[in-house]
DNA sequence: ATAAAATATTGACATTCGTCAATATAATGG
DNA sequence: CCATTATATTGACGAATGTCAATATTTTAT
């Protein structure tokens, strides 16, 4: 009988596996970081940010997303609620206006986190090497 | 009567939107774009990534995410294939076991584009400057 | 060839998501 | 104060998503 057991039996013990606390970022940060790619993650949401990105100022009021991006005013809202939500846009009222600009700091968190998972770590202990 | 029209009478023709050709990426990039934002923003595939970064040799065998991340292999390998659907990972098959690694190229066009969204462009022309 | 094991697929289910119409809230201007 | 306008919220709906059990497929080892 084999060391190692079948798929169907292993357990987080055993060292057949990577440990979860070892590979893995902390959990909290797992679900901010999956919720911040998911909000970018979405077709009207990924073209309001490249609205703001290239608008002159930075800024543009909430209501000029709904004739360009097509979808109804409570659409928007509602798309720029979950990048709000995010961190990824801030708001800043004008009287009757609400003006939505990307939040470069928060941004810079999202590419950062990416840019790491494309350098592969080096300093990690082998896991075992006759099983996968 | 104002030259502005109100939200709900606006088109896409009148001069106080930005237009959409103006500011968004092409149809199909957004498309894409979206939909490889979505597949890195979920908890499972979070750590799916982060694993793979941190792996010493760059590649995990799929039978190594079950336990780690406590999930089921049947959702393992759906979340497995999102992530190969999108372009950000790749398969090598050896033997018995499928050896998934990151996708560095395709990273790499995720944080261009990110990082293309914190560097506001200066070269559009200036919207209508009395109406938002 | 047969058994065993890794991976993929299917089907079912609850949950979440994107969307809009209708309505509510907030702010301005007359 | 009242009418108008911008934005947010609510409720409803279909579509998409994450999950697992069961099953199928593929590959290796005996």
């Amino acid at each position: 009988m084999s060391i190692y057991k079948t798929l169907s039996n292993l357990t987080a013990t055993d060292g057949c596996v990577v440990d979860l606390e070892d590979a893995t970022t902390p959990p909290g940060d797992v679900h901010q970081l999956s919720a911040m790619y998911a909000a970018i993650g979405d077709p009207v949401r990924i073209q309001i940010l490249t609205m703001l990105a290239n608008a002159e100022t930075g800024e543009i009021c909430a209501c000029n997303f709904v004739i360009p991006l097509a979808k109804s005013q409570p659409t928007i809202s509602h798309h720029l609620r979950i990048l709000a939500a995010v961190g990824l846009v801030v708001t800043t009222r004008k009287g009757r206006w609400i003006w939505y600009s990307i939040e470069k700091t928060r941004m810079e968190e999202a590419v950062a986190f990416l840019e790491a998972l494309t350098h592969q770590s080096q300093m990690r202990k082998p896991i075992s090497a006759t099983r996968p």
